[in-house]
DNA sequence: CTCTCCCGCCACCCG
DNA sequence: CGGGTGGCGGGAGAG
């Protein structure tokens, strides 16, 4: 029996026993909690919290084993919930598309389904293999235990560009634990983020965590010693060889004249903040240089792409490895590892590249290829340019401002118009896809939509970890202790896998999509510093990015907010819930004038107290996204309508009419630059090369973001085209250096000034009151009409702050929860084409993200409130629902066995599309 | 079958 | 020496 199989290892060490223990439940809890639902968890994890306290375990006795699940059984009913557990069950209740998740997860694992699953798993498990077998049936496939999964959840801990103030340490135990992994693959996955100095090891089980902050200087001085390597001649000469594995004979290269690799040091490009310690004490980090050169590899190759066995011969040469068969097995391992890392990353992404002999395993680079300079190029939509702008065309443009906290905001829009752009390129039935080849902007809009919701995700994320954080040993066992957000998140958070940036739009870049649009000329906009320094991030659009939609034919652009991460100094959900969120982003304009809610308000009066409020805020500190949209006149009707779940109310734009004239109010605002992803970017760069479907990335497009942004057509009588800018967000940077600060996109919209006239500026702060937490700045002053001194002086510039947008106010009522899963961001292909904006609910990118959109009269006039819709979506943050489980201790790795894998979740979101 | 890559043994080192 | 690291490759899931 089973049971005396405990007891005799019992007696031989009271802590086999446990690991016994431990695996039998992780059967079940362990590697099946990862599928768990939270709610379905709590039964569960007060089994593994338990174990926690170790002096118990050790006490476990054979007897004792058959009573826990007894205890367990008590617990649940004592114990319904754990915190997470009731949030998530919150959650799932506010919000419809995390109840359909939810069910494909039960789907995806019968067992779970059943809430005395573990009692019964339990008993199984006594009773016979049988009972194991069909455990292990349900164990979590592999996928979902996966490297780059586990990846993701680790990155979700912390923030992708952490202020300078903060110094993130990163425990490798706590965080084994609280992502339910041996400590052997946090090794991994440091390794690699050491690599690119993410990271840093501090000391003994201690790394500092530094985020992306550096990584273009990284990325920089990889592609400097990648070129001087001469990689990419190496590359092409495999390549072009064609050799076998067999056949490659190592060395023959560096007769060929190939410079000898450098020294496998560890490249040093740590900051001052950040003294790599010791990064020279192993001798061995060849994960680490493996990494590198990896990178290094994609740096330098023209089409960005390596193939992993070009990659693993040349990383053989260098390690000076005998070439053999077997250690080209190992360094494509290796390579595996490293690439699900950085996959996670959004760096590089999985394709495949055919070649005579087949198909060929492969990476493409999908990260930051202009890091050249300081920062990303910004693209200036300069007023001059505008005029030029031609209502037919569509395109992108980003706006950003450097701030440093948006930065990542920038590449979480590129990841997600990756994502995008893979889907429709994978999914012959995407909607979108037939827009892609002309750069339609109905792909655009659903990389809006799902950019969106990245942002929405990673400001989830990012609050929820950095709280986490805060907090003492937050990945404690102590069930007391809300589940790792994280974990939860993590869910949600980028996929890497999912995410593929987009290269930021250069000028040519954004001449060529001019080009495409009819657009000429470049397109800057900038904003005065938006700044205002206030350190706090708060995410300052959320509650109700407007979207404002102006029928005119021309040229749409949408801006989202975006946010770096939690900011410290934000306040806490509470306090940003409710309109209160908004204030923040009124902050973020700083020193633009905020007023402006106000007079959405009025316009719609609105209620709010949506529950959604809390996902919103969330969601609303995400990136910038910008959309552009080609002048759909009329119509559009749908769009403004749903808004998914977070939708926050639509803030009825329309009711801007007024004053046109922006003062120099943008210069105080901040400046912002617009930057352009050029379609052609989604597109696979070489004909061989077959993306790979992107399953992973479904997920994260599931959640539902409230998109701040405008949505404003060009009056029919417009030929320019308008720049909307949300003011939703402003990072508050307390001063970061342009060069470093990462762009800041603010929402805008530039309106061609002559059409609009008609229209004037309008900028909503995010919050009509004082910013409730935040003691940002910024005031709100009151409307304000700014105008863009580049746009010239037709040119309007509206700024949508998120606090436009009243949540209840909206007309649709987001609650029903089959209005959530469509945003009004969803638009389908086939709208952009007739030019009416329709929603795709079905649409799978789209699903659950929350719109909100508001309709501006087709004239030009100021709309008045009635006139436009506004529509509110809620949304909640749709938490994965508390990830956790526990930790098992990993110390006992090797008892724990099973059971640590257990931990780890998968999560195959399903986009919304699936 | 090939592609992936999880898993965890066990060697290395450091303190 | 014990424990943190992490190389390494067997072997199995996924396609």
């Amino acid at each position: 029996m089973e049971v005396n199989c405990l007891t005799l290892k019992d007696l031989i060490n009271p802590r086999q026993s446990r690991l016994d223990f431990a695996i039998e439940d992780g059967e079940n809890a362990q590697k099946e909690n990862i599928f768990v639902d939270r709610s379905r968890m709590a039964p569960k994890t007060p089994i593994k919290n338990e174990p926690i306290d170790l002096s118990k375990q050790k006490i476990f006795t054979p007897e004792r084993n058959p009573i826990t699940p007894v205890k367990l059984v008590d617990r649940q009913q004592a114990e319904p919930w754990t915190p997470t557990a009731n949030l998530k069950m919150l959650i799932s209740a506010a919000s419809p598309d995390i109840r359909d998740r939810e069910k494909k997860k039960e789907l995806f694992r019968p067992i779970e389904n059943k809430d005395n699953a573990f009692t019964n798993s339990i008993q199984l498990v006594v009773v016979g293999n049988s009972a194991v077998d069909e455990f292990e049936k349900q164990r979590p496939s592999r996928k979902q235990k996966s490297l780059g999964l586990l990846c993701q959840k680790f990155l979700a801990r912390y923030p992708s560009y952490p202020l300078s103030t903060e110094k993130t340490t990163i425990s490798l135990d706590e965080v084994a634990i609280s992502l339910g992994v041996e400590r052997r693959r946090i090794y991994d996955i440091v390794n690699v983020l050491e690599s690119l100095h993410l990271v840093s090891r501090v000391a003994k089980n201690q790394y500092g965590w530094h985020g992306r902050h550096s990584l273009p200087k990284t990325l920089r001085n990889l592609q400097r010693l990648g070129e001087e390597q001469k990689y990419e001649e190496q590359m092409a000469y495999l390549q072009q060889k064609e050799l076998d594995l067999m056949d490659y004979k190592f060395g023959e290269r560096k007769k060929d004249g190939y410079p000898e690799s450098q020294d496998p040091q560890l490249l040093d490009f740590s900051e001052p903040d950040y003294p790599s310690s010791s990064a020279n004490s192993r001798k061995d980090k060849s994960l680490r240089i493996m990494s590198q050169k990896f990178v290094m590899l994609f740096l330098v190759s023209k089409t960005k792409i390596v193939t992993l066995d070009v990659a693993a011969k040349i990383l053989i040469e260098e390690s000076q490895d005998t070439p053999d068969h077997s250690k080209f097995k190992t360094k494509v391992r290796r390579l595996y590892d490293i690439a699900n890392v950085l996959t996670s990353l959004a760096l590089i992404k999985k394709v495949h590249v055919t070649e005579e002999r087949g198909r060929k395993p492969a990476f493409k680079w999908i990260g930051p290829v202009d890091f050249g300079s300081s920062d990303e190029e910004l693209v200036d939509v300069s007023a001059s340019v505008l005029p030029e702008l031609k209502r037919e065309t569509y395109g992108k443009i980003q706006v950003c401002a450097k701030q440093k906290l948006t930065r990542h905001c920038s590449f979480n829009t590129i990841q997600a118009s990756e994502r995008i752009q893979r889907r429709v390129n994978s999914e012959p039935s995407s909607p979108y896809r037939e827009e892609q080849g002309s750069g339609g902007y109905s792909l655009e809009i659903g990389s809006l939509a799902a950019i969106y919701r990245q942002k929405i995700e990673d400001n989830s994320q990012g609050k929820a970890l950095a709280s986490k954080r805060v907090g003492p040993s937050s990945s404690s066992l102590d069930p007391a202790v809300p589940f790792p957000v994280l974990s939860v998140d993590s869910e949600y958070c980028v996929n890497p896998g999912l995410a593929h940036p987009v290269l930021p739009v250069t000028q040519t870049d954004l001449q060529a999509f001019s080009g495409q649009n009819g657009l000429n000329g470049q397109v800057n906009v900038s904003l005065a510093s938006v700044a205002s320094a206030v350190e706090s991030l708060k995410p300052a659009l959320l509650a109700g990015q407007p979207l404002v939609y102006i029928p005119s034919p021309s040229l749409f652009m949408l801006y989202g907010n975006l946010q770096e991460g939690p900011s410290p100094g934000s306040g806490s959900w509470s306090e940003k819930d409710g309109r209160s969120s908004e204030a923040p982003a009124a902050a973020e304009l700083s020193s633009a004038p905020l007023a402006q809610k106000r007079l959405c308000e009025e316009r719609k009066p609105e209620e709010e107290g949506e529950p959604a409020m809390k996902r919103q805020r969330r969601e609303y500190e995400d990136s910038p996204l910008s959309l552009v949209m080609p002048k759909k006149p009329s119509d559009s009707t749908d769009f403004s309508s749903p808004k998914t779940l977070g939708g926050r109310a639509s803030t009825p734009l329309e009711d801007a009419h007024g004053n046109s004239q922006l003062p120099a109010a943008k210069e105080a605002s901040g400046k912002a630059a617009a930057n352009c992803f050029a379609s052609s970017e989604w597109e696979n760069p070489s004909g061989n090369i077959d993306v790979e479907k992107p399953s992973k990335e479904n997920e994260s497009t599931k959640e539902s973001s409230l998109l701040q942004y405008l949505y404003v057509q060009s009056p029919a009588g417009l030929n320019g085209f308008n720049v909307l800018l949300s003011g939703s967000q402003t990072p508050h940077t307390v001063g970061p250096s342009s060069g470093q600060l990462p762009s800041f996109s603010v929402p805008c919209m530039v309106l061609p000034s002559s059409t609009l006239a008609p229209f004037p500026v309008l900028y909503s702060p995010a919050m009509p009151g004082p910013v409730s937490s935040t003691p940002s700045a910024l005031q709100n002053t009151g409307p304000m009409n700014f105008s863009l001194p580049g746009l010239g002086s037709t040119a309007h510039l509206v700024v949508g702050p998120a606090a436009m947008v009243n949540p209840k106010s909206s007309t649709l009522a987001s609650a029903d929860p089959q209005l959530q899963g469509q945003l009004s961001l969803n638009l389908s292909p086939v709208m952009s084409r007739s030019n009416n904006v329709i929603q795709q609910p079905e649409s799978p990118i789209y699903v659950g993200h929350p719109v909100s959109v508001v309709k501006l009269e087709q004239s030009p006039v100021p709309v008045t409130p009635k006139s436009t819709r506004c529509t509110q979506c809620e949304t909640f943050f749709k938490t994965p629902g508390s990830l956790g489980d526990p930790a098992l201790k990993r110390r006992e790795r090797n008892q724990l066995g099973n059971a640590s894998s257990a931990q780890r979740r998968l999560e195959i979101p399903s986009d919304g599309a699936d």
